[in-house]
Parts: structure tokens; C-alpha cells; sequence
DNA sequence: CGCAGTCTAGCAC
DNA sequence: GTGCTAGACTGCG
């Protein structure tokens, strides 16, 4: 398992209606290379389709930076917020509102 | 706001 | 193959 495919493995076990970050991602995959996180969802080779509701997706819209603010999009950020606010998360002014409610934690409790 | 730490991918040599 | 740069980040000053 390479560095990538454990940054989709983790970032499609985020749940319709949450959202995780860069931070939590790296740290499930055991790293500190939050930088390196965004880069594979950014340069993930499933493409952009990897962004739609298909089998094998990675929801990398669901992935916001550790202060709940949209950073970066392949297919922009406004097309983030939408399919964010598509899944009942509302965003305002780039920014994930309730934030810690709808963040997804990966390490139980 | 700016700098440093950490990791991968891409391009130059 | 080795080396340098840039990037969807984060934490500290």
C-alpha cells in the first residue's frame, strides 16, 4: 500500500454529511506530511472522476484544512462547497460552518 | 503574516 | 539515480 492509496483508503471512510482534514488524514496514515496529503488528493491518479459519487470515489471535497476553511479543489473550489452543501454541510464564505460538529474523526473516541 | 518542518511528484543533470 | 523546487498544510512567533 503506497502513500496515496492510504490517503483514499482513509479519505473514502468519510462518511455523506462529514468532513475531515489534512492533518487527520496524515496522522491516520501515520505521518506528519500534511503538505503530502494534499498532494495526493490533488494528484490522485483516479482522476477527477474521483471527486463524483461512483464506486470507487474519494470524496476529496469532504477534506478541508484543520482550521475548516476549502484550501483547494481540482474542479474549483466553488464546485467544493457545492457538492459540500449538496451532502447538507452549508458553507460560508469558504468555510465549513459548524465545523467540529461535522468533522469525522478517524481514531475511536 | 511569515518561517520552518515534513513528504511526494515532477523536472533537470 | 540523485538533487532541487513547488504544493489542496500546520504550528509557532
Amino acid at each position: 500500500m503506497t502513500f496515496n492509496e492510504k490517503i483514499w483508503e482513509l479519505c473514502k471512510k468519510v462518511p455523506e454529511g462529514k468532513v475531515t482534514t489534512y492533518k487527520l488524514l496524515a496522522e491516520a496514515a501515520g505521518t506528519k506530511a500534511y503538505r503530502a496529503v494534499g498532494n495526493a488528493m490533488n494528484r490522485n491518479p483516479n482522476g477527477l472522476l474521483s471527486c463524483g459519487y461512483g464506486k470507487d470515489m474519494v470524496p476529496c471535497h469532504r477534506v478541508v484544512d484543520s482550521t475548516g476553511h476549502l484550501h483547494g479543489f481540482a474542479h474549483g473550489l466553488r464546485k467544493k462547497a457545492e457538492l459540500l452543501r449538496k451532502e447538507g454541510i452549508k458553507i460560508k464564505n469558504n468555510r465549513i460552518e459548524n465545523f467540529e460538529a461535522t468533522l469525522y474523526c478517524f481514531k475511536p473516541q
